[in-house]
DNA sequence: ATTAGTTGCACAATCGATTGCTAATATCCT
DNA sequence: AGGATATTAGCAATCGATTGTGCAACTAAT
């Protein structure tokens, strides 16, 4: 077995809390002398002491562990985010726990339960957004969480976001300014703080140009691969179909050009395309890749610090903080008549 | 306050140990009468009652936890092996510590030294292979570790991994077969056992076709995508070039066609590529890259599985999973005379 | 020499849940 | 009827670390 405070006592012969306090650093302020100190540490090491943590935790009821769920770790755009967070917390000396809910409300529930059971100090989670009781919970009880990418209008917590109305504005605004009038989107689930605010970004600036809104050329649908796939196949499918699309999320992004690629068709020439998120390999596509680009590294580095904000001092009042994109553009927007 | 299982005990009336028995389903076995069962359930429920699971780990010894250690959980390969990690552990009533470590050894050290400390059930690493002796130590006390893609020769764990020579020569020959005699290899760290095993493999396929190996076309060199970049630089500005390049990892192999793209260079046209691992954007790229692809779903399946089991069961002999990797040609290889 | 302060540590309670043991009734069997 | 068995639940120790309190021994000051 693993040796615990009490070995070490034993063998050179004092309290437990004397060792305690020495191998927690407080030894000077209840004037350990220098030769108990140098034993027991001389013992600790010798023994190859561990502290038990989950001791240590129960007792200070502080666990250093933060919980982190996201709705797919595999999504470049998630994973980098994680990434960041991971490194701030290590920074910090913390650690994660991780759960992926592939963007399903009850693993979500199931998590945050599971992670409030585990006495986690603080939460960062990007919701799923079907339903919010349980979030509102936590909130209530004032339990440190963040929200990451989506926030709740009705429901004030921290949160680190994006104006993705905007975004979805400028995005429809620089196809339009390419001459393009048939602008389809293919969205992702229109329940979602993101999504939601991207359409009314793009409508508003369909019609503040004079554009009529077509819903047919509207494809919501999962932030997976095959559905990017099949609402952009479905739309493509048609006689009157856009001549440049608008995407949500990597995965359908891709699903997209898999589509797009299957019918024949190339871009620029035959189809525009302005997607949301970034990729490593976005410049490198078949047709480089003009996006939105969200600051991954910031967005994981200010929820983390939020949260750090949250657990250390009670009651801070709600934060949102806005970080903006960069609108990069490469090449996969024609100018057409 | 959360309410604790003395909360429930005493608005009842009754004893803290049926409170437990209750609650963890052992009623039957110590016959508490149905009408306490449902007093005691009802008054959790209304307590809004949340098992502590740090006393409980506490007392039980046991997390169900367990650590997950990668180099980069921003590179798909691991994260789509972490994801799989996940869902398993999710299915299996275990939450996972995610540690990102860069390659760094010291912070993989620290990590594991961590998660020892928060008392977790089993630990899954993707090892930076620099040192081994803190991985020896788990292994001597017998903790439950699965290594995954990397393994030591020297050192016997469980262990989830492909077959990098078999893989590399394979692409190598392939090359060969198309007319290439001028490969390069971008390799990444070669004291990794992946790296090491595709040099052999890749060594050894030269070596058979009687083609001499060129240390200069060779660069090693970390898996970030500026290591791939300057890599590769170097290789093509030299004058005499390979017609041909392998590359090791995603980052590396992205940063491998930024290279040859700023070059004014073509793939297939005038240099060939085969990579080591696949990505959803691979088809899609500038051009579809030919790939050795791995099966990460698999992985990181059987990585869970064998350390549930080595959490189960003390004293499983060490085993070593191999799964097969699918050679996916696309068009990054161009025939040559 | 008495008081006051300092040094150096031990004692014991505590965090929440689990479990082996004990014990009081109730029921059954011959 | 009386012992055996079943039913129901309480008691107390325990896991490892932390911390408020107490206290003896020593030093310094008056």
């Amino acid at each position: 077995m693993r040796a615990t405070i009490k070995d070490i006592a034993r063998r050179v012969g004092v309290h437990p809390s004397t060792v305690s306090r020495v191998l927690t650093g407080k030894a000077e302020i209840y004037h350990i002398r220098k030769e108990t100190i140098n034993k027991i540490e001389k013992m600790a090491k010798e023994l190859n002491y561990r502290p038990n943590e989950i001791a240590r935790g129960f007792r200070l009821k502080k666990t250093q562990t933060i919980g982190l769920i996201v709705p797919d770790i595999s999504n470049p755009f998630f994973s980098r985010i994680s990434k960041s967070i991971e490194q701030e917390a290590y920074r910090h000396n913390y650690s994660v726990i991780l759960c992926s809910t592939d963007e399903d409300q009850k693993r979500e529930i199931d998590s945050v339960q599971m992670l409030i059971n585990k006495r986690i100090d603080g939460l960062i989670l990007v919701p799923v957004q079907d339903e919010m009781s349980h979030i509102r919970e936590l909130k209530e009880e004032n339990f440190p969480l963040v929200l990451v990418d989506r926030v709740f209008e009705d429901l004030e917590t921290h949160g680190v976001i994006t104006d993705n109305l905007k975004d979805a504005y400028k995005a429809t605004q620089f196809l339009i300014d390419n001459g393009h009038r048939n602008i389809g989107f293919i969205s992702g689930r229109p329940n979602i703080y993101t999504i939601k605010n991207r359409l009314l970004g793009y409508e508003r600036c369909l019609e503040d140009n004079n554009i009529p809104v077509r819903p047919r050329w509207i494809s919501p649908g999962g932030f997976v691969l095959d559905s990017g796939y099949r609402g952009t196949r479905e739309i493509l499918d048609r006689k009157d179909h856009p001549t440049a699309l608008l995407t949500s999320g990597n995965l359908i992004t891709i699903g997209a050009i898999r589509a797009i690629l299957e019918k024949g068709m190339k871009i620029p020439d035959d189809i525009s395309i302005i997607a949301f998120a970034d990729m490593h390999t976005s410049p490198y596509l078949i047709s480089p890749l003009t996006v939105i680009a969200h600051p991954l590294e910031s967005i994981g580095k200010e929820a983390f610090r939020l949260l750090i904000m949250a657990i250390e001092v009670a009651k801070t009042p709600a934060t949102v903080v806005r970080l903006t994109t960069d609108f990069v553009k490469r090449n996969s927007v024609r100018r057409i008549e």
